[in-house]
DNA sequence: GTTAACGGTGCAACCGGTTGTACAACCGCG
DNA sequence: CGCGGTTGTACAACCGGTTGCACCGTTAAC
């Protein structure tokens, strides 16, 4: 009474039918120009008569791909889903890998066991290339893979670059980010800035705030900047204390717009208004940085490119091109708060 | 200057390495009975001096497995991401299949394309089964899924169920959920029910009111059934419109956490006290929950508990078993709205 | 001493494709 | 007519494993 599981037709199937050998057809599906126009078409109507499909099996270990690539992630699930930074970069690794025959697969690799499975399968060649979403220094996985001598799209900058001639590199320049921001209050004529940053030791903050300082020297002095975490709750909080201390300024550059959003709350309940008395400018561009009001001034990360400069560089590597590093370009999004 | 590709030894060199054919150098690393211990060992050895690991795609065609499942979601990325009920449910079925040599891939189907590649997918066999997240009746990928034969769970009842005897069904009672958040309040001595739900449409919602039916009857009268969102947005403002009535009302049944949130919030600013003067439960037992004041008594659904069994039938099926449905049960979590 | 039983191993086929090479048929040319 | 060159096809090997079956040597039973 269950449904006959009709075994899928094979390659030599289609041959028969169409009355030509197994080679001749295969050939002919992948239009080789070895094989005449005529035979072609008959491959062809054979293979949609018997409603054939190569199997990925067999396709897989005579070309030597799985056409699988592995998106590596150190970060469990949830919090790897809660953080719209990550949610955009899949995206656009997904979107241009769409567009190949290329599947993408998450892994995880937060836990030990995980890592061993990673490990495992990359032994196994399961995956033709690997991008690691948060790559970090000493990873004994990053060894793994330039030992077996799997293509690897590094997303983000390994200080040091310690695999520079081995692995590929895409990453935003933060630094260039910090100087639109920072040119962006200088332009506008503000001379006392505070800076509300994410986690001291995040690379991104350290970088941002390179390129605040470059443009702004002694206009923001270093009482002024202060390291808190990532959330609006973080920006609020951050501000009363900036607020108490009543010190003189008129700008606020912020690691987050989440953090932005907070310190406009901040400056409002004070009284202050934006951007009148003070400029705001965030960081990410983020949804919430078109539902503040005033609409947020912000320096937008590419990611969903980022995403699918990896997938492309990626599938290069595939193909056998070199390693390569990209640096991708911050833009200034210009709304109300400055 | 480019680190040497070394070329993964293959089962061939093993069984030289160990002075014995390819087959008994599977048959050994593969703990088949046939094989002495004796051999076993040397071969063992052999595999570990020359660093082997089984490739992927040879064991592939050869087993006829590809040892990857596809994870079905109908829902884009972004929104996947941002609904924790998801991640969970997704976490569950990693964590399962990280027991096993099983990967999970997830495969999105939102727009046309991506189904067309879905369906490519499973017409090339590259999974071995599929767990579909959130099965709605029609899916044409059920039906290719139907034809080719592939194992498949659906995570969610389909009314009508008119797949039953191809696939497998795991899903949370959704009705018995309700009673149990009825027969609270109704031990509580809750007389005058509130029920605010999420969209009408839902067929989880729709089962939960049926639950909250069969316990209260004439205490909660259709008059008292608001539809909305699922944010604490929707709660708050659906709890104003009831408020703004002036009717009589003890107890308040929320289709989320979310919304019993903004309906605690909405309470609050009314002068109402919760639990004194209403009793409030949610569903879900979402995160949020535990940070109401006061802490919200709830609803849990076993999602992790649901992955990890649709992960277990999907194996299952793999090895032949026959497709079954599987209700999980609702939990009533005490805490202090009641 | 022949034979049956049995444990251990190897040969070869197989999974389902792709691809190097040989070969046959045909062409035009000297 | 024979030659070299082109075109289209088929044979067979190959990718890297697994597995049915034949075979071998040993031991026990008759």
């Amino acid at each position: 009474m269950t449904q006959p599981v009709r075994t899928a037709p094979t390659l030599a199937e289609v041959a028969a039918a169409a009355g030509v050998s197994r080679s001749t057809a295969s050939r002919a599906l992948n239009d080789s120009p070895r094989i005449s126009e005529e035979t072609k078409k008959r491959v062809r109507a054979a293979a949609k008569e018997v409603n054939f499909v190569p199997n990925a099996r067999g396709r897989a270990l005579a070309v030597g791909r799985t056409e699988i690539i592995a998106v590596l992630v150190t970060e469990p699930l949830s919090e790897l889903f809660s953080d719209p930074t990550y949610s955009e970069f899949l995206s656009g690794i997904t979107e241009e890998l769409s567009e190949s025959s290329y599947l993408p697969v998450i892994l995880q690799a937060s836990s030990t066991h995980e890592r061993n499975r990673a490990r495992e399968h990359f032994e196994r060649r399961s995956f033709d290339a690997v991008i690691d979403v948060s790559p970090y220094k000493g990873s004994e996985l990053l060894e793994v893979l330039r030992e077996l001598g799997v293509p690897t799209v590094l997303c983000g900058q390994l200080e040091g670059h310690p695999y520079r001639d081995v692995f590929s590199t895409v990453y935003s320049d933060d630094e260039e980010g910090g100087h639109f921001a920072a040119l962006a209050m200088k332009d506008r004529g503000r001379k006392d800035i505070v800076a509300v940053l994410g986690p001291q030791d995040n690379p991104a903050v350290v970088d941002r705030l390179r390129g605040y300082r470059a443009v702004l020297g002694e206009d923001l002095p270093d009482a002024n900047v202060i390291y808190t975490g990532w959330n609006s709750g973080d920006g609020y909080q951050a501000m009363h204390q900036i607020l108490a201390r009543e010190i003189a300024f008129d700008g606020v550059l912020c690691g987050s717009d989440r953090i932005a959003a907070g310190v406009i709350t901040a400056l409002n309940e004070a009284g202050l208004s934006v951007p009148a008395d003070v400029s705001v400018v965030g960081f990410d561009d983020h949804e919430i940085a078109t539902r503040c009001v005033p609409a947020l001034t912000t320096v937008r990360q590419p990611l969903r490119e980022e995403g699918h400069m990896a997938a492309n560089i990626a599938l290069d590597m595939i193909k056998g091109a070199e390693p390569t590093t990209t640096v991708m370009h911050m833009q200034l999004v210009q709304r109300d708060s400055l």
